[in-house]
DNA sequence: CCGCATCAGATCATACATTGTTTGACGAAA
DNA sequence: TTTCGTCAAACAATGTATGATCTGATGCGG
């Protein structure tokens, strides 16, 4: 069976270079998307390369990387902080997915192949398999499922933030439980989707995943509201 | 007079940190919009450095600063190149834009004030009296009207979407004439938007906007077609 | 065509200079 | 006593300099 590891699919990598392990580049990057690394905390060059056994020098680098994908904010003469990735960010996120998604989707739509369909039908047997009862498992499958809608297109710049917005809301969604109202939702989307490219419905379909996301986005911000409700109360 | 001068506008930051005269970092980035660094054109370290009298540390950041804002794209051991700014990404970036600005505009018409208004017609009368005779000044007037618009959006990922891509199809439009249909539809766009802001007609404002961006799209790319036509020729 | 020496340049590690920021102590004024 | 401004020391950002290593590219001989 394939993996489908979190990685930037074949066609999609917004930097021009991943390859080696785990760069600090990445070691920072994840430690901000999944939160371990808390908003506006400040990244101090010589404790971030002591703790990665570094020198400052690819710190450097790597934090003026990030500010150039938005994960961190310099200011002058102080030093950089983490981007705080709070209800804004993923509302600025997820409404930009919906301005998009149903651009790239439609696109599929018109130039989807038999092989196409198979894989998407393939990947959402899978994800009903799961059935959510690996969160994290079904992160990777639905991110496969819309991988293979996007991956060919010829807008790069579209697909590539598109992938790195992925990128965030996996991160912060993998803190939160699907609700069952969601799951049922999900599932009812992607089967209808399936359908609705079968049927070569490029503007239903569009619509539907527009539909997809704003539900998704609203659903990770209604967890957000509640856990920080909970954490205040 | 106020001056229009091609910086971010209020409160659209995208890095975090502008101010000082001229980093290594804009002077790499405008030389490499302006067209000055050619496509793919490969970027070593220690030859900028020279250039630019400084040392090599700055300019590896400044390296990965436009790497991550997609200027510049590096290859394992093999250091950085330009990225091509090409039809391709021109086309990439205005189809962008399509999606994008309509979003911007229905909002912000319903968030205009009267000062909004008077603001519009001031500068729309700028550009009028103008009239294209000084391009750089009506790119900057043009810039100045839609910022009107965007700069106060709560989307502020967006807003600096917006904004960066606009910095680049500025660049690359400034090589070349508006002809006159084109003159002619700006204007013609310009005034209508305004019209139906102030009618409060959102869904026209934006739908305006879509054809209004798709069509300064096409103009750029169907010159950039000529001139490299022209130049083969 | 293949293997190998050579070379340019990327990448990283140190060490250090300069400069701006932060902090907390100190003392004057209210 | 409290409040506030001043100031120095600690801290850290930013830039410079230099050297070690490693990779990919190039050109040559087999």
């Amino acid at each position: 069976m394939t993996d489908f590891k979190a990685r930037p699919p074949v066609g999609i990598d917004a930097i021009g270079a991943s390859t080696e392990g785990a760069s600090i580049y990445e070691l920072i990057r994840d430690d901000i998307i999944e939160g371990r690394l808390k908003a506006n905390e400040r990244l101090v060059v010589s404790d971030l390369a002591q703790r990665h056994g570094t020198s400052t020098n690819p710190v450097r680098e790597a934090l003026q990387l990030l500010r150039g994908e938005g994960f961190v904010i310099f200011a002058p003469n102080r030093g950089a902080r983490v981007r705080p990735i709070d209800q804004d960010f993923v509302r600025d996120i997820y409404e930009i997915g919906v301005l998009i998604e149903p651009a790239l989707t439609r696109w599929f739509v018109s130039m989807a192949t038999h092989d196409d369909i198979i894989e998407l039908e393939r990947i959402q047997r899978l994800i009903e398999e799961n059935n959510f009862a690996d969160q994290l498992r079904h992160s990777e499958l639905d991110t496969a499922f819309h991988t293979v809608m996007y991956q060919r297109h010829y807008n790069r710049h579209a697909a590539e933030l598109w992938w790195k917005h992925r990128e965030v809301l996996r991160a912060v969604s993998r803190r939160f439980n699907f609700t069952l109202s969601r799951r049922a939702q999900v599932l009812r989307d992607h089967r209808e989707l399936i359908e609705l490219i079968k049927a070569g419905e490029a503007e239903k379909a569009a619509e539907l995943v527009g539909r997809h996301v704003e539900g998704s986005g609203r659903h990770i911000l209604e967890q957000m509201r509640a856990s920080n409700a909970a954490r205040a109360g």
